[in-house]
DNA sequence: TTAACTATCTTGCTTTACATTATACATTAT
DNA sequence: ATAATGTATAATGTAAAGCAAGATAGTTAA
């Protein structure tokens, strides 16, 4: 089988940054809803892919408690954020297209 | 600016895969092909990738000379390359839907 | 008190892309 | 001659990101 996860590389982020961007939200729901959306994601991917975005200037995060089990952290795009994923739309639809295209040739051209 | 070779990781080799499929050829002018293609792809990437390729048995390799310059090293793919190549290509269109859709959302929903 | 679910984080490993460098043949310009 | 350019392949070392595995901890229900 083909190694997925190589694949998956640089998506998780620009998709995390997005579903951040829609709304302020926690860790573990973001692990939830993007393996709910045909990502295989682990805590051991996400928490530091978090971690890094907050140290970057991406996002920003405050503690508040949970209805049930620890506190959780949730994160809001900032200014900076907003124009990374801009920056990630723009090379996505650029790979995705060269791949779809090179995907799309044939034998005879 | 989004690092743009993170995205592209996995998909080099399965477009490589794919070109080879298309007729046999050898890294130059996959390496040519590539980046005029939207791909920026250098040669401390390809010819790693074509001998990793060539180890795991997708594709397999002969000498022959070139008109102007050294030796060329042209690939076929195999059959085990073809069986990658497929498990790739459906893997691709998995990943890159659920990207399409996370990126297609909406702050409203 | 044990299990299950929620929630975050760390360590060490693997893979892949890249920069850089080396090698070498052929053609063209100086 | 020889220097530069284009063609052609390969090796070495580095960085980044995803993953497995495990640690920690709060809440709820059996």
């Amino acid at each position: 089988m083909f190694d997925k996860s190589q694949l998956m590389r640089g998506t998780i982020e620009g998709c995390t940054l997005k579903i951040i961007s829609n709304e302020t939200t926690y860790g573990y729901d973001i692990l939830v809803y993007l393996n709910s959306n045909g990502f295989s994601v682990t805590e051991g991917t996400l928490y530091p892919l978090l971690l890094r975005l907050e140290k970057n200037g991406y996002i920003s995060a405050f503690m508040m408690d949970s209805p049930l089990g620890p506190k959780r952290k949730y994160y809001t795009i900032t200014k900076s954020g907003k124009e990374h994923l801009k920056s990630f739309e723009e090379c996505w639809y650029t790979i995705s297209s060269s791949v779809n295209k090179i995907l799309a040739s044939d034998s005879d051209e």
